[in-house]
DNA sequence: TATTGTTATACTCTATAACTATA
DNA sequence: TATAGTTATAGAGTATAACAATA
């Protein structure tokens, strides 16, 4: 009797095949190079693209977001700060608090940085346009509630 | 008149799913922390994987598969190899190329780490059987020249 | 002369701890 | 007393340059 993959099994399979994706060929170090073409490090494109949602955020939600330090949130925001891509404000209710806003100069690199990153794999054009619409539609239903 | 995606915008619209499972939520932090759990550097784990295929392999393959710098490389292997997980070995056709070889332990190791990136996002539960398995179909044609 | 790998070194990335201001 | 953010600092990650051995 043959043995049929249980469900479980199969997302873990299809998990798999998404980070083998991320791994692996032309995607070994997509993150840093987009980040050095387009003049920031990774850490910054990373913190960008966790902006992209247009609400200014207090550093510390960020921080939270990204699973890092809030000091490192500060040195990353520094950054971004001197190059003109984000401002920080004093939160009006909250003097403690610094809000995060991204600037015009960052609405566009994170457009940049979007239009990087989409560049897909060269092994996709094994699939069909049908296979590929069937693909956004799965994945889609996976990351609707993500911010880009 | 409505616009219809073209195949081009469609896998633009995929890899950016899959782009944004990566960057987003319980995954932002995924890889330097499976590779803590294991007491490894995240550098290290992306080298394991990198021999996954069982071949052993010249310093200068692994960095260029890599795409870092043979020092790093170098670097990598030898926190690896005071672990037990590879043993280098001059090649017998040219004295100047070591290989690299994964030990019984490493390979345990490279199991536990494939086990660990395995599990999927829990929005993987948004999908029914039947999506999951087309998932995989999909991912599967992209990816099968993959080590795993 | 060119190539593989290593060592020495420096720079970048990231976290921990101590501190200031506000709540 | 607790929390947001910053500064100082140290450690890990990664590359560049110089070098030894071999081709």
């Amino acid at each position: 009797m043959t043995a049929v993959a249980t469900r479980e099994e199969t997302a873990r399979q299809a998990w798999l095949r998404v980070t083998a994706l991320f791994i692996f060929g032309e995607n070994t170090d997509r993150f840093p190079r987009i980040a050095t073409e387009l003049r920031i490090t990774p850490g910054q494109m990373h913190a960008l693209l966790d902006l992209r949602d247009g609400e200014p955020r207090p550093v510390k939600a960020l921080a939270d977001s990204m699973t890092c330090d809030a000091s490192y949130a500060t040195t990353l925001i520094d950054g971004l700060e001197r190059s003109g891509y984000v401002e920080r404000r004093v939160s009006p209710t909250d003097r403690r608090v610094k809000l995060v806003y991204v600037t015009e100069a960052g609405r566009k690199l994170q457009a940049q940085v979007i239009e990087r990153l989409s560049v897909p794999p060269t092994a996709f054009d094994r699939l069909t346009a049908a296979e590929l619409r069937t693909l956004v539609d799965l994945l889609t239903k996976v990351t609707d509630d993500f911010p880009f």
